[in-house]
DNA sequence: CTAGGGTTAG
């Protein structure tokens, strides 16, 4: 409000304005305003300069979009960008990372191609800038062209901009690309060696993102915290066999000092906990000297997904005892925990506790609590939440029938599922696989049947989960031949597929069929689990000895 | 004078 009562009527006076309003925002000022508040300052001395005449000088005009477009208003930056006859490389260049800054690559691509047929002529910054914005799956086909030019010119050795490339390629899904490009410099930086290995990460590939972080080593590379934080990313670790790797990638966290740096732990203890070692999580998140928000809800999520729903209740009692205010992701992490004995008791508590902090009737928390509650058997609790919640999506929807379903409410899951498509909401794989159990409970076969045809319509029945759900059910309803129809007709099949088709064949009385099949399920290379052995062994206990022994 | 490649939870 001071700025807004000073007469700013002169040229120098202008510019100390804008200055100030631009370094208020970029500098370290940044936070102590409202964005609001800056937004006005901005239109105020965008008046001024108005009556000026100076909006045509495309410095000035470059700073008061940047302010703009660091208020979050990218249109009022593209106004003044629209108004400025003559543009040079820095108004482009501006407006195209505004574009790349918000998340909307056909604007930016548009200014860059605006720019091109204007004879402008885009430098290394504009590249590094409209390849951020191409960063996303739908800018794959945009970024393949920009590609091409930088190629033509003559930004072949520029560091920078290649690094931006491998992570255009590595973000919008063309991993193979970007390693390709990264494979073809000559010259790198630990820049474009993390970006290589988060994106490795990133896509699964782990096992490639470790190797490529101890050949950055071996090349004299020093990693350093994004690095970690790269390579721990979660998804690449989320498999059964990351435990090793993540280990030794701590061990040389540790070595390098990194283990007193909070978000390095904290992708530690992410990923121990989606590798399924809470245990080593758990150490690492008592080693902590600093702990945020964060590294209490990684924790919380750990345990809770890892069967620990009682401690990772008592910790998220803890963590607010020590002044951390658990937000929404905290609240969902330890809301999909996973179903244990006296669960309820604490999922009431948790949704007492998000209640208070105004948090009950967030979406994302409703659709845990209706998720948890149907999990911990109160499926009252779930639908009593279910039916205040304004706005539904389809995980909401599967949550209450794959609830219902298990509660044995059949019939009453089923009118949850036609009035969830008389709403419009979309069924999905998860959707058929819980109305499908749902059938269970009445064992109407004519039910089987019409969700298969429902699901062949909504081209949803080559899903394995659906797939196997169906076969399960025709079994259950008595409909071996229908069962084994599903079955070979499978394009694709787990063992779960092979194990309810082998237990539904010797629950109907057909040994000799389970048996054959149960062979050739481990010819075609699946091992079998405990339910498969527990099945065949049931037939071979009624048919004779003779096949134990061969098992 | 101005534009600027990578960054942890779900």
């Amino acid at each position: 409000m001071w700025l807004a009562g000073m007469a700013v009527n002169s040229t120098s006076q202008l510019f100390k304005s804008l200055l100030v309003t631009s370094e208020l925002i970029d500098g370290q000022n940044r936070g102590r305003l409202a964005s609001s508040s800056l937004y006005d300052i901005c239109t105020r001395v965008h008046d001024c300069i108005l009556k000026s005449g100076m909006d045509q000088n495309p410095y000035v005009a470059n700073k008061l979009m940047r302010v703009y477009i660091r208020c979050g208003k990218v249109q009022d930056a593209r106004h003044v960008f629209d108004k400025l006859v003559k543009k040079n490389v820095f108004n482009w260049t501006t407006m195209i990372g505004g574009y790349a800054e918000h998340g909307r690559p056909a604007d930016a691509i548009e200014v860059y191609n605006q720019m091109r047929q204007e004879g402008g002529r885009p430098n290394e910054v504009t590249y590094l800038s409209i390849l951020k914005a191409c960063a996303c799956p739908v800018g794959l086909k945009w970024g393949k062209e920009i590609h091409a030019h930088i190629s033509h010119g003559g930004f072949r050795s520029d560091v920078p901009v290649q690094t931006a490339l491998v992570n255009m390629y590595a973000k919008s899904g063309s991993i193979k690309d970007a390693r390709l490009v990264f494979d073809e410099m000559a010259e790198r930086n630990v820049i474009t060696w993390n970006v290589m290995i988060g994106g490795l990460a990133q896509h699964g590939f782990g096992q490639e993102a470790f190797s490529l972080f101890l050949q950055m080593q071996e090349e004299g590379f020093v990693p350093d915290s994004t690095t970690y934080l790269s390579i721990l990313t979660a998804t690449a670790c989320s498999s059964a066999g990351a435990l090793g790797w993540v280990k030794e990638v701590h061990r040389h966290a540790v070595k390098a000092g990194f283990d007193s740096d909070m978000r390095v732990c904290n992708a530690l203890v992410h990923v121990y906990s989606k590798s399924g070692s809470v245990d080593d999580a758990r150490l690492v998140f008592e080693g902590m000297l600093d702990r945020d928000v964060i590294s209490w809800s990684a924790m919380i999520g750990g345990l809770a997904q890892n069967g620990c729903g009682h401690e990772a209740f008592s910790l998220f009692l803890k963590m607010q005892r020590e002044g951390v205010i658990p937000n929404v992701t905290t609240y969902v992490s330890i809301l999909t925990a996973s179903a244990s004995a006296g669960a309820l008791e604490w999922v009431k508590q948790v949704h007492n506790h998000a209640r208070k902090a105004g948090l009950g009737s967030d979406f994302r928390v409703c659709n845990a609590l209706v998720h948890m509650y149907a999990k911990s058997g109160s499926i009252d609790d779930a639908r009593l939440v279910f039916d205040q919640m304004s706005v539904r999506n389809v995980f909401t929807w599967n949550a209450m029938i794959g609830g219902l379903a298990q509660h044995g409410c059949g019939q009453e899951a089923f009118s949850l599922f036609l009035r969830m498509r008389r709403e419009g909401v979309v069924p999905d794989a998860i959707t058929y696989m819980s109305i499908l159990n749902a059938s269970a409970s009445t064992g109407a076969l004519g039910w089987v049947k019409e969700v298969h045809r429902q699901a062949v319509q909504a081209g949803l029945d080559s899903d394995v989960r659906v797939g196997n759900a169906l076969v399960h059910m025709y079994c259950k309803t008595g409909s071996i031949s229908d069962a084994r129809l599903m079955f070979d007709g499978m394009v694709e099949r787990d063992v779960i597929t092979w194990t309810a088709m082998i237990s539904g064949l010797a629950q109907n009385e057909c040994g000799q069929e389970a048996f054959s099949l149960f062979l050739q399920m481990q010819r075609e290379g699946f091992i079998p689990v405990a339910t498969t052995y527990a099945s065949i062994l049931n037939v071979c206990t009624s048919t004779g000895l003779a096949m134990v022994e061969e098992i």
